[in-house]
DNA sequence: GAGCACTGC
């Protein structure tokens, strides 16, 4: 702990954080800055006047640093120093430091807008631009204004970024802490590769046959090429071996591994023994391998973003950032001086690598983080002013504001409605709260919270496509309920009550191949969004089990409509020759039921006349994911109101954000006052680096 | 009849 590089920073930090209210901290990997950044403060007394917060995009990264802090000051997690993360608060009156998640801080400002406990707020990994890390930094740019007497905000970024951030903020100082890295040499390649899979495998192989000890990492896109890389390494490795004097073990590495799995990639090592480790980006940030020596980076990821015109999402391949070749490369330099081979030449490095990541903020829906904004009902904030480090684009803020309109969280007028109030204080997107409430007014509150829960942790539930299914089991896949032809969601309840039924017990979820972990987080959900509905509720919260058929065919009549309303921007109506859908409410997408569906024609070979759904996602062609059957007449009322939407009034009649989607509104009453905006250097470089990025996606 | 990168309240 002793020499770690920022301590020897001490003074300068101080006395830029005693001469300024926001400070941006640069500090690569291994500058020990979300340990010893807190200590300083409390040692300066910085937590004699309030609690120095630090905030983490990733819930095992605060509990985990917070754990250290409490080790290096000698003190009992939970005393002086805490962690708060969903679900679980382990702060008490004493706590002078406290780690949290960015979303527990939110959720903090939502009821303590001024979050006048808090001494000082250190915004941590700001540089990943999380969703919520980037609505965090425009908050924390307002509440500076206002506490400038008793507040400081520190933002510590790992990468050149912090320029920018420090604009952001007025020009406040920056200060660079070195990181404790080793040298990582870069080996580029001298063309692009033909298939990056078999040049992954050609350099793998060949640092194992040339280079000394050292584990290699390997960046993939998916789980599907990290199983084929998995096994023609098995197989040439294996062909190798009396060339090589080192054993190898090959390991997958991905988020869908069941955690046992993945437990092999972090324990000891054999020795005398090479290991890949074929991984996603999970191990850019999330993870980190001890005993990498030697990183192959493919300079490729797979990113999911979201189209605010058609409503769909899609997931590509894309090239990563220049940070994120960084990162990959600094992956290799931990343990002691490393090589990255790059598959790609130093001129595409150059010349079409983006400098950094497109922010989350510009590849996803807004609806939720708008609500949450309106909610917070601060008179000098108005959401299309908002200050954002980097501004969604207008479509996408439009889009948010018909979504939020369409489903009663904002009037006419733009303005949060009591509706919406209640449902930004529930933690789930804006389709599922707007679903309890109306679930709320026709009895059938306990099943909504039923399914908004199982939606919650809807992608860990079902077993991983795993090779090895030939494990023995009682039951199949096929043996859970089937939704009663209604579709996924009424499905997602009827496991759920399943479950219920046999109280909960752990075996029943293994026969079913059910993830043991997911429901248990179903559970966790449902409990917490029971607590927050409490003082709404008008029936049962608790698991109601209907013992007549006709009773539940009731309540899933009655759930429907509430899904119905709640999804009213996640409308689609079948064509009429075939079993295809088109959706309503945007530009019209042509769009298939994804075959996981339960959703299946009917004796005449028919699905349902329409179908509201959770998710719209192109990956081999556009899918809906999760459908549920509803009815036409739920339907003629919101196509009613997709048809009188006036944008430009729910905006706050501001013309500025008119003049750049005239081509995607054209559904929509034009309006001749349109204001021409002239937009800043700031507005025309996002819309530059947009530019190239769609271009690129194009070319592919 | 296809398949989902990664987080979080």
């Amino acid at each position: 702990m002793a020499d770690l590089p920022i301590l020897q920073f001490e003074e300068t930090i101080m006395k830029a954080v005693e001469e300024n209210t926001v400070v941006v901290i640069i500090g690569e990997t291994g500058s020990g800055k979300s340990t010893q950044l807190s200590q300083i403060l409390h040692r300066r007394g910085y937590t004699k006047s309030g609690i120095v917060g630090v905030t983490q995009p990733r819930r095992v990264a605060a509990v985990s640093v917070a754990r250290r802090v409490s080790q290096e000051l000698g003190v009992r997690l939970g005393d002086e120093v805490g962690y708060a993360i969903r679900f679980e608060d382990r702060t008490s009156e004493r706590t002078r430091i406290k780690y949290l998640t960015d979303g527990v801080l939110l959720r903090e400002s939502l009821s303590n807008p001024e979050l006048d406990e808090y001494s000082v707020v250190i915004l941590d990994e700001a540089h990943e631009r999380s969703l919520n890390t980037d609505i965090l930094l425009g908050l924390m740019k307002r509440l500076v204004e206002r506490r400038a007497s008793n507040f400081k905000v520190l933002i510590t970024s790992a990468t050149l970024d912090g320029e920018k951030v420090s604009q952001f903020f007025s020009e406040c100082p920056v200060v660079r802490v070195p990181g404790k890295l080793f040298p990582v040499e870069i080996v580029y390649s001298h063309e692009r590769p033909v298939s990056y899979l078999e040049s992954s495998l050609a350099t793998a192989l060949d640092i194992h046959m040339k280079e000394g000890e050292g584990d290699v990492l390997i960046f993939m896109t998916g789980q599907d090429d990290i199983d084929k890389l998995v096994s023609k390494l098995e197989d040439r490795v294996r062909s190798l071996e009396e060339g090589s004097c080192m054993d190898a073990i090959i390991l997958p590495l991905h988020g869908s591994l069941q955690p046992e799995m993945q437990v092999r990639v972090f324990g000891p090592r054999p020795p005398n023994c090479r290991r890949f480790i074929v991984a996603t980006n999970i191990a850019e940030t999330s993870l980190t391998v001890d005993g990498v020596v030697y990183v192959i980076d493919s300079g490729y990821v797979k990113q999911r973003q979201y189209n605010p015109s058609t409503g769909m999402y899609s997931l590509d391949v894309v090239q990563i950032s220049k940070v994120q070749a960084h990162q990959r490369a600094g992956r290799a330099g931990r343990t002691r001086p490393g090589k990255c081979y790059r598959l790609y030449p130093s001129a595409v490095y150059e010349d079409e690598f983006l400098d950094v990541t497109i922010p989350e903020i510009q590849r996803s829906s807004l609806a939720g983080s708008v609500l949450y904004l309106k909610s917070l009902d601060l008179p000098d904030i108005d959401i299309l002013k908002f200050d954002f480090l980097d501004s969604p684009s207008p479509e996408s803020l439009q889009d948010a504001l018909k979504q939020l309109y369409l489903i009663d969280a904002i009037d006419e007028n733009g303005l949060i409605t009591r509706i919406g109030k209640t449902m930004a204080e529930l933690p789930l997107e804006p389709s599922l709260s707007r679903t309890l409430m109306e679930a709320n007014e026709h009895g059938c509150l306990s099943q909504a919270l039923t399914v908004a829960a199982m939606l919650s942790a809807e992608t860990t539930l079902l077993p991983g496509r795993s090779k090895n299914t030939e494990k023995k089991r009682k039951h199949d896949y096929l043996d859970l309920p089937d939704g009663s032809g209604w579709g996924d969601h009424i499905q997602l309840l009827q496991i759920y009550e399943c479950w219920h039924q046999t109280n909960y017990d752990i075996d029943w979820c293994k026969d079913y191949q059910l993830q043991v972990r997911g429901m248990k987080f179903v559970k966790d959900v449902r409990r917490q969004l029971s607590q927050i509905m409490q003082k709404i509720a008008k029936g049962p919260l608790d698991v109601q089990i209907s013992r007549r058929w006709k009773e539940s065919q009731q309540d899933y009549h009655n759930l429907r409509r509430a899904l119905c309303v709640g999804y009213a921007n996640q409308l689609a109506e079948r064509m009429v020759y075939h079993n295809g859908y088109r959706t309503l409410g945007f530009k019209p997408q042509v769009v298939q039921v994804h075959p996981s569906s339960v959703l299946k024609p009917d004796d005449e070979g028919k699905l349902p006349d329409y179908v509201v759904y959770q998710e719209l996602i192109a990956t081999s062609r556009p899918y809906l994911r999760t459908v549920c059957a509803v009815n036409i007449a739920w339907v003629t009322p919101i196509l009613d109101k997709v048809n009188k939407i006036n944008i430009n009034k729910l905006s706050g009649g501001i013309g500025r954000i008119e003049e750049h989607t005239e081509e995607n509104m054209s559904d929509l009453p034009k309006t001749d006052n349109v204001v021409a905006a002239v937009p800043d250097d700031h507005e025309s470089k996002i819309q530059a680096a947009r530019e190239r990025f769609l271009a690129r996606k194009g070319k592919k």
